[in-house]
DNA sequence: GTTCATTGTCCAACCATTGTACAGGACAAA
DNA sequence: TTTGTCCTGTACAATGGTTGGACAATGAAC
């Protein structure tokens, strides 16, 4: 900084571009609450101090945080910092360690794949596994999913996601549980499989010996598996449904050829919109990975 | 927090965030049992003071906990504050590492390695790297040291145990951090390295990117690392004090050849009786994993 | 099992606040 | 001259509050 802190220099465009407001907002808070009153040059336009524009961008963040500029706007300058430092504090307090969603969608739509990775596992980390799934790779790909839909970003890049997703997940099962047999996949027409390997995971957590079978498998090649293994849990994840009458009565031939002490998992997106027809028939529902392995950790525990 | 505790200064939007309630459940609660009655503005709208948000979040634990909303709104402040500690206190003792730990040790003094292994990671999947260092870890090496000094197991029993919590933790850290760089380290004639290894993964999970030391070094070839690598904080394990009057001064002559911006952090049982002593000339002595994380990422996060 | 109170959620109608858009003009730089 | 940026002033729609009421699920008591 080679002149004075104080001296008016930049336009309202850039003023607009260092606070991440737009230049009719920073109009409108002068007009309507003399916010920020800045110098004019001889042409009548605006022209902003440094010390405005940081002014400026601490209302900003205060506004972010949840409060009316009405509120917030007649505050000295020190107040006014502490209120957001506060509000951030309060907010960083709220999200565990690293489970900044924001961050990881940045890193998976600009396509840095081994950066996401690596942010993924550290979360993984320090939440555990279902701390993982509910509040990172959960909303992860579900915003992923949205900016797919919308048409904001390719499929290559919420693959990218996907893909790390994955590797995280098989790099962290290691096939020693010595329990009863689980039985993880998807159904036929099912590409995502992503929930199928945290169901594989939250198995393993709960002290099961997990069969991966992968995604795309019709029905009696489930119960097939099931029968061969001497299975005690077959877990399916369910992400688009297809058509949902489809679905239900894919599970209810699964349960229907499956003896009674088999039990029938259903988890995802997908099944979570079928609760009460799959529960009907006997498809346990549970909502969530903590529910999963609890559901779980109860069964092999019966089974001991 | 040099602005007034009582100070009304929050919208019901930003209440709702820190407490975790609904703003529909919070004018509930005032409606039907006056729970928090909150200054108006001139707008007429709900203005809640830290004091008042306070209150609501106790009120929703109390109600996660199983409670009636009824039954506790009418608690002061500090019998709710009560309640709610006891509630979760017993719910933390029926989810308990306890029972586990029993197991652990059985697999430790068994000299069973593998078995003992795969358990230790999976309890760290299943609740991340502090709840693992401070209900699982923890309580496990104390117990095996009880036992040891009691003459009831054999060093190479313990050996088998702190080997397979090292394999975990070594296994777990990936190196791929891109922050500043944290030291990490034991003094001299400290054979116990487990701590170190816990630190390093907390470290790295607060995104330094670590440089593990191993255990077993003079002070002085700590303070010529820390210079040559540019490290921004150093983290050394303390288990067994030795002479504590000898530990207090190696860890002065650290701190003093340090420049400040090199934050010294001291950990583990044997620090854990000198926090006063330590904290008195510059050695940051967080309490449990948790706690290094936390202070860890407020640095980074200064140091961006 | 039935009944009843509790309790979280939702809706309608309304209001103030607030971000955004647009029209019409000025002006400096290309 | 054209172009892009900024100016003022007005208008509008979205947001997020407010009250009051209704409803359905839950869970305890009978």
């Amino acid at each position: 900084m080679n002149t004075d802190f104080e001296v008016p220099r930049h336009p309202i465009g850039v003023a607009a571009e260092r606070t991440g407001l737009t230049p009719d907002v920073i109009r409108a808070w002068e007009r309507r609450y003399g916010a920020v009153e800045p110098e004019r040059d001889d042409a009548g336009q605006r022209v902003y101090s440094d010390a405005e524009i940081e002014r400026l961008r601490l209302l900003h963040r205060a506004t972010e945080g949840g409060r009316s500029i009405s509120s917030v706007v007649d505050l000295p300058g020190e107040a006014l910092a502490e209120l957001v430092r506060g509000d951030e504090a309060a907010k960083a307090e709220l999200r565990p360690a690293g489970a900044d969603v924001d961050r990881l969608y940045e890193l998976a739509t600009s396509l840095n794949g081994p950066a996401l990775e690596a942010s993924l596992r550290r979360s993984m980390l320090a939440q555990g596994l279902s701390g993982f799934a509910e509040t990172v790779a959960a909303p992860l790909l579900h915003r992923l999913g949205e900016a797919w839909h919308a048409g904001e970003i390719t499929p290559s890049q919420e693959h990218v996601a996907s893909a790390a997703i994955s590797r995280v997940l098989t790099s962290l099962r290691d096939g020693s549980g010595d329990g009863p047999i689980a039985l993880v996949g998807t159904l036929s027409g099912e590409r995502h499989e992503v929930g199928a390997l945290m169901a594989a995971a939250a198995a393993e957590l709960a002290g099961w010996r997990v069969v991966y079978l992968g995604p795309d498998l019709p029905p009696e090649d489930l119960v097939d598996a099931a029968q061969r293994s001497g299975a005690r849990a077959l877990c399916v994840s369910v992400v688009y449904p297809g058509s949902s009458a489809d679905v239900q009565s894919r599970f209810r031939s699964i349960r229907a050829s499956l003896p009674e002490e088999v039990e029938v998992y259903a988890g995802g997106a997908g099944a979570e919109t079928l609760v009460e027809e799959l529960e009907l028939f006997g498809v346990r529902c549970p909502s969530g990975m903590t529910e999963l392995r609890e559901a779980l950790e109860r069964q092999a525990e019966a089974l001991a």
